[in-house]
Formats: C-alpha cells, sequence, structure tokens
DNA sequence: CGTATAGATTAGAAATCACGCATATATTAA
DNA sequence: TTAATATATGCGTGATTTCTAATCTATACG
C-alpha cells in the first residue's frame, strides 16, 4: 500500500554519468514502436521479419528501430543464415522492462 | 539473483494505448535535465530557484522542462506567493523513479 | 509609487528525429 | 549464374526538440 521507496538516497543518480546513460537508454525505449518491439521481444529471440509481422509497419522502418536499439545497446543480435535474430541485450532492460510493464498495466494509479 | 520477471505474459502491454502512455511518460522523463531534476526532488517539494541551483542551467531553461513534465502530468505545482514549489505528482511516476535507480545504478548488470 | 526577485513565456536558430523510398548486401534456391 | 528472400543503409524532407536571449507577469519590499 505504501511505496516502500528509500528516497533518502536518491542521489545513487546523481553522478551525471549515470543521468546520461540512463536518459540515453530511456531515450531508446521512449517511442511507441521501439517500445512495441520490446514488449514483442519480451526474454525470447525473434528475427526481422516475426517483429515486422507482430508490430505492424514497413521493413525499413522497423530496421532503423532496431538499429537504433542495437546501437545504443539495447538489443544484440546473433545472425543465422539468412535471418537476424534480436534479443534484449541485458538484464537491466529487461527488469527495467517488467517494471514498466507493472506500472503502466497495474491498478496501483 | 534471478530476474523472478514473469514474462509468460507480456502481451499485458500490448495494448496500442497502454504503448502509447508509457512511451509519453517515459520520453518525458528521457532527457539528461528533466531525469536529473526527477531526481533532486524525488519526493520532495522543491522551489524553482532551488531546482535552478542544483540542476545547473538557465532559469529559462529549466522552467521549460519544468512545464514539460507538468505538462506531461509527471509534475504538479503548488504556488506560495513569490514561488512555485515541484514535486512529483503520482505515485507510478515516483515508483518508477525508484526502480530506475536500482536499474541503473545496482550491482546488477 | 518604483524596484527587485521568482517564474513563465515567446521567438528563432540549430540540432535531432521519424519515415518513405530507393538501393545495397548477403544468403539461399533453382 | 540467375532469381528470390531477408535485412541493412543512404538520402531527402518535414516534424519535433532544445537551447539562448529577450520579454512579460506576479509578488514583495521600501
Amino acid at each position: 500500500m505504501n511505496m516502500a521507496t528509500d528516497w533518502g538516497e536518491v542521489d545513487l543518480m546523481d553522478k551525471d554519468e549515470h543521468i546520461e546513460q540512463a536518459s540515453r537508454a530511456m531515450k531508446a525505449m521512449s517511442h511507441p514502436l521501439r517500445l512495441k518491439i520490446l514488449c514483442v521481444l519480451g526474454d525470447k529471440e525473434i528475427s526481422v521479419q516475426e517483429i515486422v509481422d507482430h508490430v505492424g509497419t514497413s521493413q525499413s522502418n522497423i530496421s532503423q528501430h532496431l538499429a537504433i536499439l542495437r546501437d545504443k545497446g539495447v538489443l544484440r543480435t546473433r545472425k543465422v543464415a539468412n535471418r537476424v535474430f534480436y534479443r534484449v541485450g541485458d538484464t537491466r532492460t529487461l527488469k527495467l522492462l517488467s517494471m514498466m510493464r507493472d506500472v503502466f498495466c497495474g491498478f496501483s494509479k
């Protein structure tokens, strides 16, 4: 019922380096298509085509958004012959995503 | 040690409405200065001047970022005579912030 | 009243972003 | 080799963001 949030040590994120990193990662995720891509991915590993099918826009557009997520270190790829499979690259992002799911889809308000 | 993340129901965030809302909120926070403002605020209520002093850029610039956060519903204000005090407006955001703190400043990796 | 102080607003230039379209590369199949 | 499929990349353009500088409003204080 309460937040159990220890705001006494907020300054853990006061180092500009951390702030920069956090905002870069968040910014990379803060786009409807990219967020949708991340939701479609979850903790699975999915090919570009599948992503295109699920998310629904042009292949080029998806590819560009994937590139952004890849370049910012949010996603990692594995190439298998013809195809490229994407997955969420690190545990932190996965955790953040699951938390956002709770926050935005829970009953809290 | 593990993530305890139930990715079996990722689709909780598959409704485009939720996606849009989440990405709007994240976008509002995904700027170094705005993130810094939020960190400075924590769960406290602080005047613009104090924020300017802590964050370090022009008053105008801060004011504009505060306006963005206010308009997106992230921050709320209370005017006392000469001054305006800002605070994080809702529990969800506070929760998300504290989580981000954990994610980006924890040892997880 | 004048003036100082706290904030907000506006305008405009520069940077960044998003998307469509065409094209390029790589791999597979025939 | 040629054709087809999967993915990436470059480019142009319109939209959005961000920052600075100037201006404006409201309150406080002599």
